[in-house]
DNA sequence: CCTGCCAGAGCTCAAGCTGA
DNA sequence: TCAGCTTGAGCTCTGGCAGG
């Protein structure tokens, strides 16, 4: 009886190219490393799949059935398609020739500090790639798990634990003052600290944080005025005013935009440290293209950070 | 979702059969 | 007698399924 296709057994095809190449269950077997007799039981199964006797004995051999002459030529390019089909990648791509669009979502202050050098670093190495930032009002793990999002640069969340991830620097916050701040006579104690008003970064919004905690510790609490989405507004006002902005302090060492007319500072009370990393779903993870990606990433901004 | 159980597929070894 | 194919017995591995 013919097998239906729901018993296909892709082996069998494997074992059907060599047994018609071969002539023989002997050297089949010999070409796949079985024994003759479990070559000889997988020829009964053929047997039964095709409903035709394929080889049948001639002597001490066997001759092929015009059904299986037949079949020989079809068989051995389906086995050749087949191996194709399931061949694992290499791994190597033509740069030259990759042709997509790599959505990053990362912060601002990130896309300010970095995005020149892996633009140019991009644009050199996969010239027809092309590069989207996206904006990061949070750290839903949706985008990614949907694919909207190729790549995260940020600070690590809890709500998504199978997320691949990989260290990209460390950094710390420094005060930030308008040339001039009064402050900056004189030694910056926490008491001084606290004495001033300040303008706060925070996507939720928030007007207290670490520094608040720290402060706290010590019986101390500040005046927050001003929140404002981003580092760079927070730079701008307190530019422009007497305000004190709170800052990743890597951004200052860099001469990043923005930091004309500023003078940062070591805060005076401890605050944890921000770990910036990579972030991308497990699904890319054998992507050729989007190890490339996140390996340039990586290597750009921790070649630009390399005392971190 | 994980784990343990069970049935079936497929393998090897050993032996038998057939023909040169 | 030997080479090659087939078949019975027993073992291992894999996948489906039920239960926790």
């Amino acid at each position: 009886m013919v097998a239906a296709m729901t018993d296909l057994d892709l082996n069998l095809l494997d074992a059907l190219d060599a047994l018609l190449s071969e002539g023989s269950v002997t050297g089949a077997a010999r070409k796949l490393g079985l024994s003759a007799s479990a070559m000889s039981r997988t020829l009964t199964r053929l047997r039964n799949a095709t409903g035709d006797p394929l080889l049948v004995r001639a002597g001490r051999g066997l001759v092929p059935t015009p059904r299986a002459i037949e079949l020989r030529d079809v068989v051995h390019a389906l086995v050749r398609d087949v191996r194709t089909v399931l061949k694992p990648p290499t791994g190597e791509i033509d740069m030259a020739e990759l042709d997509r669009v790599f959505t990053i979502r990362a912060s601002e202050g990130f896309v300010e500090m970095f995005c020149g050098p892996l633009v140019a670093g991009i644009a050199s190495a996969a010239p027809r790639v092309r590069l989207r930032f996206a904006p990061k009002p949070d750290k839903n793990a949706e985008p990614l798990r949907a694919g909207q999002i190729d790549l995260e640069i940020g600070v690590l969340g809890v709500s998504a634990p199978e997320m691949r991830t990989r260290l990209i620097f460390r950094d710390r916050f420094v005060g930030a003052a308008r040339t001039g701040h009064p402050l900056l006579s004189g030694a910056i104690t926490p008491e001084r600290y606290a004495a001033c008003r300040h303008v706060a970064a925070s996507r939720r919004g928030a007007f207290t944080g670490p520094v608040d905690a720290a402060l706290a510790d010590l019986g101390l609490s500040r005046d927050t005025m001003v929140v404002v989405p981003g580092f760079s507004d927070a730079l701008r006002i307190a530019r422009q005013s007497d305000l004190i902005a709170l800052v990743p302090g890597l951004g200052f060492r860099r001469k990043a935009p923005g930091a004309e007319g500023i003078c940062t500072f070591p805060l005076p009370v401890p605050t944890p440290e921000i770990a910036v990393s990579a972030i991308w779903h497990p699904r890319m993870d054998a992507d050729p293209a989007h190890r490339w990606l996140r390996e340039t990433v990586i290597g750009i901004c921790q070649k630009m950070v390399p005392d971190s």
